[in-house]
DNA sequence: ATGAAAGCGCTAACAG
DNA sequence: CTGTTAGCGCTTTCAT
């Protein structure tokens, strides 16, 4: 686009804040008055000096520079939150849950996309680190031993989200994987389902990858259902866009299986999408239940039955075990919320028909 | 869950960062050296007395406090970026460009989710002006005078995004609302439908609704169609869940219409949703063309036509538009991004039976 | 009830 | 090449 010098030149002029003095001095006090005012102690000056020092906070548009005051109380009143995946439905989730218990609480959250990258994560945990953040949250993903010794060594709090360590020695919180993929897996059984198989995440996830995968096979063992390792397929990833890798590994399975259990929502909108245009029925021949219960289920035809997180509570519930520790050095070690599974139209019931 | 007092409870103790005095103490040089070496100055210092110094900060783990820095600087590399949706994926891929750009210039991003609540919006507005943020990125809103003026007020940086005021007297990155309808529309004229039907996201909008609508309406003028207003429903937002309440509304013209423009890709899902359930063959019977090209017209079938907008490199722009401004008090006024019409299943060829 | 003064950790002149 | 010093805007004793 042609534009004439200066035509799409936008100028501004900053003028500086007033501080404390300028307030200061138009009220006739000390700053020390004007600061026991804005932060409203109780004692240490009459009503009339109060409302000498608001009215020129008004008439000045005096608003109190906060980074001035972290200089002395430490506490930034910021934390940060890593998230591998920030265009994902899952991350959006949680992001929201952590903001809403921030917000409550009058802090802010500095978002950190790491992408899974481990050099991109350290950068941030540097800046996080330099820009005084009172913590972190550790979304959904291992928590490396070289994040874990950076964070130890500068004593930083955090609190893991959707993941945790193997110890559980660092507070988190999460649902039981193992036990919500029991259920699930469960659940198609008393469907009337047997032959089941599995679309897992990524096999080596120790935390939604493995326990999800146990989930699976407890289930069926424990209700007299030979486990065949050739029905569990590894996405190698979470996405929509992996089950397309995966298509000529799935394909074998769709005329030994009745139903499929999928590591996450997007997984199954994946394989659903996947399953329909290879010409079956769903959940005529094939039944397909998800993990998470992101809005996704509910888009798609037919709508998804899946295991539900409730991942706004989680993600505020993160923000205020770490809000404990920042502020009274404690908290609760860990947060384990119950998962539900939620039966849509994506799975057939054997039984009746 | 039962817990002995003192088994879920997680106690930290935190140590004190080390400071710019520890370290000139331990490599025996004054803290100016040290401030010189750790900023990387070109000057000041010999190779021995950084190598010196530096040894020391790794040894002691010294990271500098940017707080501090900012007390001189007067700027915080942080910028604040309010969103009404926070868990929308349109928001979502807007977020990461500009966190990609914020990334890349060391910038870090507060995520502030408004809701589109006035109340709300001015809040976080002040607690990000407390924390002296750089400047902010207002998202896919009207500015209303409230909120400008706050920011005038306070001299504060902004740029909009996926908006703009009516003069365009603030810096904004969108792309042409009413060329990209009357695009899609053309194209869906192009494809030999006559009775096209709109689904709007809201009239009132005078950004993402009202625009939108005047694109459709002038590619039928254009074309030699009447325009029928009875054509139009309001849908009273953007999202999925919109399209059920507006569902009466849209029934009597399922036979009235070959293909509805709906103004976004969210609305577009839902109606396709309606459509289906109502038995009618989607693009057999009606075709749909959505707009905005987020994930989900991937994960849907059909698959869904839809108008493409850059988000993420609009998202990179604005970041990159309000750092020029931080950094320079100059920048673009506006950036317009291409649109572009992106043809999948949703849309029948009726020239071809 | 109020003010003076000492920093918080750092940068940026200004000397030497 | 290096150190001393004066703040940045605010909170917080400690006097008065």
């Amino acid at each position: 686009m042609y534009s004439v010098a200066g035509v799409n030149v936008y100028v501004i002029e900053r003028k500086v804040a007033p501080t404390i003095h300028e307030v200061a001095r138009a009220a006739r006090v000390s700053i020390a008055t004007v600061s026991r005012v804005i932060n409203g102690l109780n004692a240490g000056y009459t009503k009339e000096t109060r409302d000498r020092v608001l009215r020129v906070v008004d008439k000045l548009g005096y608003a109190p520079n906060t980074i001035a005051r972290t200089m002395i109380t430490r506490k930034t009143g910021a934390i940060g939150v890593l998230v591998p995946d920030l265009s994902s439905m899952f991350s959006a989730h949680i992001l929201r849950g952590i903001e809403e218990c921030s917000l409550r609480n009058g802090r802010n959250v500095f978002v950190s996309h790491t992408e899974s990258n481990g050099r991109r994560t350290l950068d941030y945990l540097k800046v996080l680190y330099e820009k005084r953040i009172d913590g972190v949250i550790f979304l959904s993903e291992v928590l490396r031993p070289e994040y874990r010794a950076y964070l130890e060594k500068h004593s930083i709090p955090v609190v893991l989200l959707a993941t945790r360590t193997p110890a559980g020695d660092i507070p988190y919180v999460k649902v039981d994987d193992r036990a919500a993929s029991y259920d699930g897996v469960s659940a198609l059984i008393g469907l009337g389902h047997r032959s089941i198989g599995m679309l897992s995440g990524s096999m080596e996830d120790p935390i939604a990858g493995a326990p999800r995968v146990e989930g699976y096979r407890s289930a069926l063992a424990d209700h007299g259902i030979r486990v065949d390792d050739s029905l569990i397929i590894d996405a190698h990833g979470f996405h929509f866009g992996c089950v397309e890798q995966a298509g000529s590994r799935i394909d074998p399975l769709l005329s030994r299986v009745t139903a499929f259990f999928c590591a996450s929502d997007e997984l199954a909108a994946g394989l659903l999408n996947h399953v329909i245009r290879r010409g079956l029925d769903v959940p005529g021949s094939m039944s397909i239940l998800g993990y998470d219960d992101l809005p996704i289920t509910t888009m798609v035809i037919p709508s998804l039955s899946t295991i539900r997180q409730p991942l706004v509570e989680m993600g505020d519930c993160a923000a205020m075990m770490l809000l404990d520790l920042v502020d009274s050095a404690a908290g609760r070690k860990q947060q384990v919320f119950p998962h539900t599974v939620v039966l849509r139209e994506s799975t057939r019931d054997l039984g009746k028909g």
